[in-house]
DNA sequence: ATGAAAGCGCTAACAC
DNA sequence: GTGTTAGCGCTTTCAT
């Protein structure tokens, strides 16, 4: 292009620095930082010339550079159990969003409920270092290499579950946001008993799961406050949904006094039963644990007690860019209500 | 912790560096170096040493320092419509399945159909200087600055749509993975047809987007083959589609020649038709383009025709990748074929 | 086998 | 106002 000035950056391959530009502005190194930083201190002739300089050749701040030299990343990592799951890809978004008005980007991993992931991940992030992260914690935790980042000074905000252990060491400071797991499950259940049904079935993940379990106490809390009791021939749970609940459910519609509605509890499990009960004329009232798209558009609609995904990821997000601003204060957990949504198959009675 | 002699790392307030680490262990900086990076020419007892001062210092490699050095980022961006849409999520998922074998680490973003945003995030990966960008690209793309970026180095791939224009210029090279949109709404529309209708509506998104524009086309290539006449009162678009579908709709179907099979020709627009015909017992067949959860378990199951968003996100990634490692050759354009997936809604007859 | 020193591209004193 | 200089934490010759 230009003369044969310019072979520093271009024939090194790579792109033009603050020193190319200092160079064919014919300033200091120093005048160049302060124009592409906005110092109004530097004179109108040589901010003209840095300007020039820049444009002709293609400058753009080297910003890994600028934060090492700073000592903060201007990005955060977020560790999602899988970023293509609605719920999860709605609190990437909501995250998203959060990091983009905080000029902040943002490093996305999903583990997929495998631990070695995770903390590959996890680490990588720290690698980076990352101002903070927000993490949907593996279950069970490993929380050695956690607490190590952590007191090394790297801020988390835990998601969807908490990490216990990790509070009874004073010098790590984590904040949790939750849903309201019990709470929103007894309130579906309560829905359903209050429409007449007393055999009421319960499908969900891995009971072992922070979720899960939390999801099936409600559930016993429900029963238990009607003075129903509790069969625990109605309960099941299972890690791979989609393929475990047909048998089960199946056994369960077949007993001498079936169920009459299923709380299913999350967005797998009722997708999964209702896959099993497409076109059964005969099918048991449902509600499920988890808002999804089209619950609206089934004959008839599902009725959900909604999580607020969105909210969620907010949140959490504001949290962390709060603690990163320096907010100090105690260990928060933030626990976030439910939203129960009549759409029908949650009204029928037995 | 230990004496006062870890005071650097910690009093400073940031991590343990290299420095720390070699005087801990009374070594040089570049055995520090050697041990981290796993060089075999250290006595095994520096070795140790070394290993012990990182175990008590906590320290880890700071990855950005190292890539500065290195000149790689070892990270890549991925900008989308929107990381919680099911289809860019399913694309996101199947680039980090890609950059995690790369050891790359994924910078992702949503541009929500906004150009700026999208411009702003772009810039913002190529300031970090990530090693290449796979990108869906606004409509109509201010390709500028794109080429500025190209021109600097920079790769990207284009997924989804492509990005006209940019290729006279041949010192910039970028490829490109799509959908075959006109065949696969041909198809679909050709299925409908074989059906026994004549009479087929078309609803999608703006008619000027890539994708929409292309599904049209095929939706009238499979009229033309049959001797339909086109009709263009059978077709609507819209930009939002949710809001905008339910007039058109109804009035179609008060026609005096109603249709009897409407094409959808996206997700959204798909699950907005099912919406407003939910319950009507008269509904028209219906063939969705792009597969999404529940198909199957509406009644009757909706056929669509479907994308496959993983391939194409593990494509892109890997002809990325492919590139970043050296691969020259020309611009490469890649079209995914689509499947017909029968389900019921397809396959009535008027 | 090991350490000293230069430098990746930037910012921030510090002098002038 | 402006340039010089010294790092941020790392890798990498280059001597030794």
């Amino acid at each position: 292009m230009g003369a044969g000035d310019s072979i520093d950056a271009d024939s090194r391959g790579g792109r033009a620095t603050m020193r190319d530009v200092a160079a064919r502005a014919g300033v200091g190194l120093s005048t160049v930082s302060r124009v592409v930083n906005g110092d109004v201190n530097v004179s109108a002739a040589r901010t003209l010339a840095v300007e020039q300089a820049i444009a002709e050749l293609g400058f753009r701040r080297n910003d890994s550079a600028r934060h090492l030299r700073m000592g903060a990343a201007s990005s955060i990592g977020l560790l999602l159990e899988s970023v293509s799951d609605p719920f999860f890809s709605l609190i990437n978004q909501a995250v998203e969003e959060v990091a983009l008005v905080r000029d902040s980007l943002l490093l996305s991993a999903s583990s997929h409920q495998d631990a070695e992931r995770a903390k590959k991940m996890v680490l990588a992030f720290c690698a980076r270092r990352v101002d903070g992260l927000i993490i949907t914690p593996s279950e069970p935790q490993e929380i050695d290499y956690l607490r190590a980042e952590l007191r090394a000074g790297v801020r988390m905000v835990f998601i969807d579950r908490p990490v216990p252990g990790l509070d009874d060491d004073d010098s790590v400071a984590t904040d949790t946001v939750l849903t309201d797991n019990a709470g929103g499950a007894r309130t579906g259940v309560e829905h359903l008993i209050a429409h007449g049904h007393r055999r009421i079935a319960c499908f969900t993940d891995r009971a072992d799961l922070f979720t899960s379990h939390h999801r099936i106490l409600g559930y016993r809390l429900a029963l238990e406050a009607a003075g129903i009791p509790f069969d625990p021939a109605l309960v099941f749970s299972a890690d791979d949904v989609a393929e475990n609940f047909a048998g089960p459910l199946a056994a369960m519609l077949a007993m001498a006094q079936p169920p009459t509605a299923i709380f299913t509890g999350n967005n797998r499990s009722t997708v999964a039963v209702l896959r099993q009960l497409v076109g059964r004329p005969d099918r048991p009232a449902i509600v499920g644990f988890d808002d999804f798209e089209l619950a609206d558009a089934m004959t008839p609609g599902v009725t959900v007690v909604a999580q607020d995904p969105l909210a969620m990821g907010r949140t959490a997000a504001e949290l962390l860019f709060r603690r990163l601003g320096g907010e100090a204060g105690p260990t928060q957990t933030i626990t976030l209500g439910t939203t129960l949504i009549r759409r029908g198959s949650g009204e029928q009675r037995p």
